[in-house]
DNA sequence: ATTTCATTTCGATATCTATCGAAATATAAA
DNA sequence: TTTATATTTCGATAGATATCGAAATGAAAT
């Protein structure tokens, strides 16, 4: 049984995973973003996002003092882009996903990151 | 966040489960016909199937002493056919899951269940 | 009615997981 | 080179989960 696969709806089975992947779908975020709308902490947020990571679901890319996650949207894995598809429509117009994704869109990152 | 929704990744997050759901792609089964290809106990099946089940994927119907499982096909809800056509094609000639299939066609129901 | 057998529920257990705070790591600024 | 800050890793903990065997349930046959 392929593990990858199984490993991909292991990473979905938590609803914070969830809000990560859509808010993700307005722009890539750094981990203090993601913390900040979820309002866990850190090491919380970071141990999500090297679960969603390890299942394909995630890139990262650093950026100075930044790690910023975004989805893997073009990646070459048709799994991984049937999966992104799917949870997008699902959650499209979910309450907690829109109110995630208001809040990203405002985000005050100098104020938040101290830039 | 649609509970439901989380819900079904959570049900299909265990490889035994995914098994299930696959060998069932070939007909209805029993708990004792499942249990006996997944050897497990038959507490843990049932576990599992009620997992299933409570997810939307799976309907239950009895016949005389049996209940037999069978994929939610016919279900109205889009995200359960979405995800049931999904499952099908990611794990379409999967070594375990053809193994389990193969046990299924060949599996004597006298014998078995002592019919 | 009693027995038989398929299934579920219950109780126990070992493992896994989501979470936190603290410590470690890494990078940028002063 | 300190200092500050972003992120990860570590250690601990409470709660969830997969599993089993035993007991309870329910339906069929004797």
């Amino acid at each position: 049984m392929d593990a990858g696969s199984v490993k991909i709806f292991r990473a979905l089975s938590d609803r914070n995973r969830v809000r990560i992947l859509k808010m993700l779908e307005l722009r890539p975020l750094c981990v203090c973003e993601i913390t900040s709308i979820l309002e866990l902490a850190t090491s919380t947020v970071s141990k999500h996002l090297s679960i969603l990571r390890d299942a394909g679901l995630l890139t990262d890319s650093k950026d100075g003092k930044w790690i910023y996650y975004g989805l893997s949207k073009a990646s070459g894995d048709p799994h991984t882009r049937e999966v992104l598809s799917l949870v997008s429509r699902w959650f499209d117009g979910d309450k907690t996903a829109k109110s995630d994704a208001e809040k990203a869109r405002t985000i005050d990152k100098e104020k938040l990151c101290g830039v």
